[in-house]
DNA sequence: TCAACATGTTGTACATAGCGCAACATCTTC
DNA sequence: GAAGATGTTGCGCTATGTACAACATGTTGA
């Protein structure tokens, strides 16, 4: 017998509540009661209800001039509790860290979930002009080194479930659009443990990366290194950045118990 | 008219959604729906229904071997979303880095909440023996740099409301437990505008800290630096040390619009 | 192998807590 | 001063959250 969604058993309070933490994004950092009525389709009352319970565990503060609403400190607590639970984060860092050092870009972990990649952690070179890391985003799998070494292990079958579409979406000229030909490079990517982005999916920007695996031999994430374009030569890529970033994925790996 | 206790309109059921996502702490990182219904003292039907909520939001996973549940990606969306928000995060971290470099021990920015200062961010050196930062953690302001330097502006009458007892807490030999001692030692460190941690909360550990203040003039938070005792000599502190981490907190807080 | 025990998941009725409606207190603008 | 905006307060009603119970499945021990 399968199991039953579980959206059959949602709590519609709690429901409001997490949409409310929500509305906080991007540059809106304060909102007031009346605002976000208007965004939730709530009565004020409620809403007013629902930032009383959030501001009383400090998930939202309310700034005493404005009046206006924002997020508190315990979002920040919640999600470091988060970071130093998941083991990937905890051993990832310091390899990151490291790995700026010796090739002066920006160094990435990144997961898979669903049909994108996200960056967990970032450690940013300090040379004038880098890629700048937005930690947390979610960016297309299928045209990043990070999300292409983790797809590039998976079978015929799951590939398709995976990219339903024959065509894929264009993000720059050098974005590949056909899935069989993306299909065989990944095959090609899967032999040789590492995956390049040629400015596939933002002009003048290219990583590479490389999977990183756990105890169960699994892939369960990536490491990269991203930059300027006019930095990533291809004898760069070839001679220093590829070796650089293979090393850093084994160095992960073993850390989180894989054995070759 | 006096405004009534936001406790009063508190929506239990996300009071219970919170505490849910509170019981993820230290090392505890995933539990069963049968022992979640035990802290929480609510029947387990309940809790499904509230771990299924925070499921379908992502702010909780479920672990499908062991069928437990853990925090959530959402979880440091929300607190990246914070970090993001929070101009002195934002405006400090280069600094603490350059920090760093400079006097190649930990670096830490840090806010007066209620009777404990909280670490918002650090930067950690790579000498082998460091203090090791605890991002999110709350210590008492009273005997570290950062709290000291933020509650030495106090009023005598605020002092005495924020620490109630004459008797203070003892952390390490070096703890300063008489309030009216403390006191004195608040009065020279508001003139000169640094504090010093002299291993009062734990033994090895000293700090230096100063305020950061913003466009209010208003001072709204602290930054600091940590390591141990054998490399913070007097000297050191005094030449080195004092000098650096104050033109820090004048550097961000010109940064936060602060001007002398 | 089977019974006991543990777990997470499913189902349902009812009472109370969440929601909706409205008013109030205060501030700002014209 | 009136109008309009805001956040906050109050209260009644009903829909939703809670409580109770059962089910499906896996593990353990005799």
């Amino acid at each position: 017998m399968a199991k039953k969604e579980k959206s059959d058993y949602l709590i519609q309070a709690v429901s409001h509540a997490l949409d409310l933490l929500e509305q906080f994004h991007d540059e809106i950092d304060e909102l007031g009661v009346t605002e976000l009525s208007k965004r939730l389709k709530l009565h004020k009352n409620n809403v007013f209800r629902l930032l009383a319970t959030l501001e009383s565990r400090g998930y939202i503060e309310q700034n005493r001039v404005t009046e206006n609403y924002r997020l508190g400190l315990k979002t920040l607590e919640l999600g470091q509790t988060f970071i130093r639970q998941m083991g990937l984060l905890r051993q990832s860092k310091p390899v990151l860290e490291a790995l700026v050092k010796e090739c002066n870009e920006t160094t990435y972990v990144a997961i898979l979930k669903e049909l994108n990649i996200i960056y967990l952690d970032a450690v940013e070179t300090d040379m004038t002009v880098r890629v700048v890391p937005r930690v947390g985003s979610r960016l297309p799998a299928y045209c990043t080194a990070a999300g292409k070494v983790q797809i590039a292990y998976m079978s015929d079958e799951e590939l398709e479930n995976y990219l339903p579409t024959k065509e894929l979406k264009r993000y720059t000229n050098s974005t590949v659009t056909d899935r069989d030909v993306l299909k065989k490079q990944l095959k090609v990517i899967a032999e040789q443990g590492y995956a390049i982005d040629n400015e596939e999916l933002d002009i003048g920007v290219k990583c590479v990366g490389a999977p990183i695996r756990d105890y169960t031999r699994r892939i369960i994430g990536a490491v990269s290194i991203s930059g300027p374009s006019m930095r990533f030569t291809d004898d760069r890529v070839e001679k220093e950045l590829i070796p650089l970033v293979m090393k850093a994925a084994e160095e992960i790996s073993s850390k989180l118990g894989f054995q070759k």
